[in-house]
DNA sequence: TTGTAGGCGTTATCAG
DNA sequence: CTGATAACGCCTACAA
């Protein structure tokens, strides 16, 4: 349709490129480049004629051609097994709009909780040269990942400070580590729970294979130790509803119940409360104290109304980014540590 | 240490790269190539040999340089206002799913609700060159997406067959879009609360400039009208928990209340019934029969127990993952169309 | 401050 | 079936 038809015209419109913005405004391919770098040299009404064209022409820096040569992909990836666990998708959340405002983007990957990582997954996370992984599935070792994973800087979230961390002596994988105190919160919780009269308490455990929940018996069972108070009942569970409804079931109606439930998680403690009330005609908090952990939003619901053990989510992440912004910086830094601290919550479901 | 001092072994182990096997398997980098490409012609046992070696060194295909050369990322863009929002996270937790299993990996991206899209958002998302973008948060039109995303083709969800689409006349992008037929499930709902003696109807809605919550209301508002029963009355909401709380509390202290409220989705439905039960004294389903739309996990907890309309959420993952494949096999093939049914699930808040 | 040359890791193309 | 060569879009290093 041109006067001089042009092979160029006939294709659809590709993306342009910063030869096409360099051509237009008569300039040279790298101080395109250079408008987009701030740090970079470039007189400024230069820049600023770059950069108009290139808004005109609807031009951006293409991540995959920059990732080449520079080795950031400004991808930061997130293993998780379940994104609609609320808890879990609250810290996602919070954690892509942090990384967001960084400048990073978010990749999620999915891994099975009832099995160790799988490799294929990890191999195929490789391949998108990931700048720093989050494991939120804690049946992956941080060796596994450093190994397996090229440039990419493991996170572990771990939850004691005794390095009770899953990897072989000798390793040199340096990985930095998120520390949740959970003691002092569970004291709380414990003296909350005491003060109203429990005298036989229960614990319903997440999934097994997960470090936070070990840790999170390991530290109930100490403070109930140090509280003269006798080893509680440990119920099988794994962070879901269902699971935690069957628990309690069986609790009640095989053995002779107890009169405090601490659980490992916010959903489990939902599980608990709906078992007690709807199916075992038991009130809470009159008859069976109830106490969470995590302080996921739902537990201000008023049905639930449950008191609970909070981390909290927005010191959580933050801590997580600068982890990842200081190791980005630094890839051959010492490894790190950020330090969480836990507070109980009061609600309603531990009273008289 | 080595006999030979050599510069690359002070290094320390960069990532194993094509050459490297090619080397090593006495192959050239295109059998490398290859060999990762299924449907490239290969003697078997070359194959198998590069493969082994491949597995040896650790080696993947880095899909920045496959992208650089393909203009395939395999990323997938989401869209979503709130990750943490319970239905949202489910979506996103089957499409991950999904995606994974065909080859993608989702990049989350997350967008303020109460604004219309950021356009820098959209430029910094363009950089990631995404094959395909799924927008939850429906602020955004798919005119806009195609205009600002390079090759990544929009998948847009809508609620009615008429194109109630905010695209401009004359605009000329091609989009694909998943329909929801939502009247089904409407009109199941009504007709079961009609049955249990509903007169005065409400309709809680959701953010008013969201598409699902608009023709979620005009569809309520015209099988009410079908049903020969009077307009409801609307309540502003947005989707949260908080706000239907409060909006229920307002119905019913400043009105005159009514005796049946159908919430635009699950998590309004519970603030609602939260708000008759523990601070208005009401009973559900006795005296106000509650209805939500869904059907997120937490409906069938028992403390809600909700009875729901429901969008199947396997279905509407396999649907948007066949659009975008089929799509990203042919760029140039006319807007596809799929549509999912929606139904009621009985529960407990509607009866007498 | 600016431009030229070279290479990041991969695949498409073409020749054998 | 296999290999050499030339891109893909970008940035770093160097030279002017």
């Amino acid at each position: 349709m041109s006067e001089h038809p042009n092979i160029q015209e006939a294709k659809r419109p590709e993306r342009a490129t910063a030869d096409t913005v360099a051509k237009l405004a008569g300039v040279s391919r790298v101080a395109v480049s250079r408008a987009f770098n701030p740090h970079a040299s470039l007189k400024k009404e230069k820049r600023d004629l770059i950069l108009k064209i290139a808004k005109e022409l609807g031009y951006t820096p293409d991540m995959a051609g920059r990732a080449l040569v520079t080795r950031r992909s400004h991808l930061v990836g997130v293993i998780v097994p379940d994104v609609c666990s609320p808890w879990e998708s609250q810290e996602i959340d919070a954690l892509t709009t942090a990384l967001q405002g960084e400048g990073f983007a978010t990749l999620l990957f999915k891994t099975r909780t009832d099995q160790s990582m799988d490799e294929r997954l990890l191999t195929y996370m490789k391949g998108f040269n990931l700048d720093s992984i989050i494991a939120f599935a804690e049946n992956v070792s941080p060796d596994t990942l450093t190994h397996s994973l090229g440039r990419a800087v493991p996170i572990y979230v771990s939850y004691s400070e005794d390095g009770s961390l899953p990897n072989q002596p000798g390793s040199t994988s340096v990985f930095d580590r998120l520390i949740v105190d959970q003691k002092t919160g569970i004291d709380q919780a414990v003296a909350l729970m005491q003060a109203y009269g429990c005298r036989n308490f229960a614990y319903l455990g997440g999934t097994t294979t997960s470090l936070a929940n070990t840790e999170r018996e390991r530290a109930f069972k100490c403070i109930m130790k140090e509280r003269g108070l006798p080893d509680p009942l440990v119920l099988q569970g794994d962070y879901t509803y269902e699971t935690a409804l069957a628990s309690t079931l069986d609790l009640f109606k095989v053995g002779e119940g107890v009169d405090g439930i601490f659980s490992a998680n916010d959903v489990g403690a939902f599980g608990v409360i709906d078992a007690l009330r709807f199916q075992l005609g038991l009130r809470v908090p009159e008859d069976v104290k109830v106490v969470g952990f995590d302080d996921i939003a739902q537990s201000g619901w008023l049905s639930y109304n449950l008191t609970t053990v909070k981390i909290d989510l927005e010191d959580r992440v933050r801590a997580l980014v600068r982890l990842i912004l200081r190791r980005l910086k630094d890839p051959n830094a010492p490894a790190m540590t950020e330090t969480l601290q836990t507070r109980l919550i009061v609600r309603g479901t531990v009273g008289s």
